[in-house]
DNA sequence: ATACATCCTGACCACTTGGTCAACAGGTGG
DNA sequence: CCACCTGTTGACCAAGTGGTCAGGATGTAT
């Protein structure tokens, strides 16, 4: 019952056109980006490729055909959301204006968080669980990053335009607070009974920080 | 091979005397103990029955006797976290003095984030994946808590004693700020090098928090 | 047509999952 | 002695896990 006629083609994706590699990226592009939802909601042991297959509307065969593993499909992920983040991490001097910089960064940050919400609670999946994959990149790339603004925010401190505050807790109050609307938005959505967060929020939320962070911190515009 | 004599006693627990109900609560607390950590390791999908029975040196039938089942087990180390949370929850008035009541707050959940990080990461790895079993608690009681805080913060904000902030990013800022140095320990440590965060850091931290945010929020001290 | 590369996928595998159960040990009270 | 309760645990089960593979479809180049 319910059999059509023995000419019935089920392969579907032929499709006559497209011939070049397209076929390719849109898999991989909706196999990544249904695998940032599930990894970020289960963790790395939690989600099933299986549960990521279905994500995309794809059988597991085919996942594992386009990413090999659960493994690198996992670590490609991580290694996109640190390209996302690297590519805001410009640099700064100590030329420039702490207020500039500091709002300019905790917007950024704040954006990062907003554009790309999945990654950003994948990001925070791995450092719950003790950042396994993440360790290199923690010790190595980020440490560096986070010391040579240290510096700069102390010399920011002696030349009087900024309290003299720890600068690596004051990043990672900025990360903390920016990250938080992405990773517990569960939370906040609950709390606040809103469905969901709308730019006009975000908008505020940004300008809350900004000012609250540059008074706190005594920032001293020129 | 290696089999010993037929009289050999695999029966450990006897141990003669504690007749009460000793066991069953060192079982538990074990058995607890051990799930908290198992938990916010991998989640609730990643956390295995056997990898928790393991981590408390007991066999995995001996743990589903104790607790029943995987998610009763989950559900009452929630309940857990949400009591102590909720210990430290006493009740404020437009009468204190707001300077001191932030202090004491951000003092207090740093304390909590620090007497139990497990705990704490329990937590969060239940709200990063869209919080579904504890849906109810935010919508209901914590939302209560967080509107009549609020409320006062207002109150603060109209009689001058701070600037006119909303007092929900603020809550959440300190939520946010507080529950990173748990949450993300992997992160902070692998930045600084440190390999562990000692009892001086978390002072200065709270110090630091401290300071920014009632700065940063024009808190008056009367 | 032939050959080649990419793409697709159901069947299958060994292993782990949460959970049940029967058998048994030890102690207590009658 | 018995009955009863608490505690212990290996054996077992159906379902799900990550991963492999053979066999086929499709399109392009020769």
């Amino acid at each position: 019952m319910t059999d059509a006629t023995e000419t019935e083609t089920l392969q579907r994706p032929s499709q006559s056109s497209e011939s070049n590699g397209a076929t390719r990226e849109r898999n991989e592009r909706s196999i990544l980006s249904a695998a940032e939802r599930v990894f970020a909601q289960y963790g790395y042991r939690g989600a099933s490729v299986q549960a990521i297959a279905e994500a995309a509307g794809l059988p597991k065969s085919n996942v594992l055909y386009y990413m090999g593993n659960k493994r690198g499909l996992y670590v490609r992920l991580l290694e996109r959301m640190m390209a996302r983040w690297n590519a805001l991490l410009d640099d700064i001097s100590v030329e420039d204006d702490p207020a500039d910089v500091l709002e300019a960064f905790i917007r950024s940050k704040m954006q990062l968080s907003r554009q790309h919400p999945e990654g950003s609670r994948l990001f925070a999946a791995e450092i719950l669980g003790g950042a396994p994959f993440l360790q290199g990149y923690l010790r190595g790339e980020l440490r560096q990053w986070v010391q040579t603004r240290a510096r700069i925010f102390e010399q920011w401190a002696e030349r009087g335009l900024m309290d003299p505050v720890d600068p690596v807790w004051l990043i990672f109050l900025i990360w903390s607070a920016t990250q938080h609307y992405a990773d517990f938005e569960a939370q906040v959505l609950g709390i606040t009974g809103k469905d969901e967060i709308s730019d006009d929020d975000v908008e505020r939320i940004t300008r809350f920080l900004t000012q609250v962070i540059l008074k706190g911190c005594g920032v001293k515009s020129r």
